[in-house]
DNA sequence: CCTACCGATCGGTAGG
DNA sequence: CCTACCGATCGGTAGG
């Protein structure tokens, strides 16, 4: 007479699974993962794991989904009580370095290694870490026409190219922890995301160097 | 009576798998290659090609050795022409922009994307991707610092966050182009490289917003 | 959710 | 440089 236990235990179950195979894409990547070590450690067996996505690549895309889920959580929902505008994109840029820096799933931000690992693959998989990424990088652009609008940012500041830059840091501060462990980088990269959004640079400077 | 044909032929065999271990690695990554498909690309026998490295893991740190001569030969040899400092730095910019432009191997930057797949696996080739990585980057420091002493830069810049954000320009870019397809982002991240060796923003910038 | 199994391929070795 | 082979593991299926 269990109410149905296999409902909620099965999607228990999928979770756990999902959650462990993130782990480890985290350090192997989302080709490293394998059914048979996966089933190991949350021990079951192969066909038990595999039964809950039918495929490898089907399983993969369920690890991105939380990895996206997880990344917009963190990064854009926490600063939901900030209204539009640059006020919102400085504390994105705290939220952002905050979730590298915590090394949400063991490793690496997952969308940046997974968009360069797939990027040369046609496949779902990639379609899926490009549109999360282009969407992402979409919300940004909003912000900063929002800031531009309100007058917080010069009305010839270019959104692509702020958002450029601001994800570009991101990725450099990424490289630096899980490449050198350099925990200060992520201060610089903080600044730097700062210089980006305080209106100086925003379109060519190319003119002589300042006498020093 | 061949002058010892094997000599230089196995140099040149060396080589053809070398390179096109490149281009697959551009591609699948380095942990990607396998033994049987190289051999099958290249038309000999998997243990002909495997005799040439001993180990795949040989294989694999002479891929990355071949990525790092063309990086150097490309981005850093083709600017020896012009005295450190400043002007080296912007043409540099310039020069690292157009490898990536170019695809090298096919696909994407491979220390960008060796450093990414192999930062959570300790082991010689993270060491190897590391130290490489690390060698540019205190070039880089290098020319900053000259530059500073030669008054063409602020004597308040700070090297290595001026090196960071160059790095991070060219992993933004990387991935534009590869994951977007994106050439109008070469543009956006030279101008970006440039504003951030112009003088302007080398320290915190964390004041108001400009008055629109 | 399991056991049992499939063909294919993996990195690598033996021996020549 | 080759053939022939090793044990292990891969993604996935059949059948329950």
């Amino acid at each position: 007479m269990s109410p149905r236990r296999s409902v909620a235990a099965a999607r228990e179950t999928h979770s756990a699974i999902v959650e462990r195979a993130a782990v480890v894409a985290s350090t192997e990547g989302l080709e490293g993962l394998t059914i048979g070590r996966l089933a190991a450690d949350i021990e079951m067996s192969k066909s038990g794991v595999l039964g809950h996505f039918g495929s490898k690549q089907a399983l993969q895309l369920s690890v991105l989904d939380l990895a996206v889920s997880a990344f917009g959580r963190e990064v854009w929902e926490s600063t939901s009580d900030l209204r539009s505008g640059r006020g919102r994109l400085l504390a994105i840029c705290d939220t952002w370095i905050s979730y590298l820096d915590r090394g949400v799933f063991g490793g690496g931000c997952l969308l940046t290694s997974t968009a360069l690992e797939f990027d040369g693959r046609p496949g779902p998989v990639r379609d899926a870490v490009a549109s999360a990424l282009r969407r992402w990088y979409e919300l940004l652009e909003a912000q900063v026409e929002t800031a531009i609008a309100l007058g917080e940012l010069p009305t010839e500041a270019e959104p692509a190219a702020i958002v450029f830059q601001l994800a570009a840091l991101a990725m450099g501060a990424n490289q630096a922890l899980q490449l050198f462990g350099d925990r200060a980088a992520m201060h610089t990269a903080r600044d730097a995301m700062r210089a980006v959004l305080s209106g100086c640079s925003h379109k060519r400077a190319v003119g002589p160097p300042p006498a020093a």
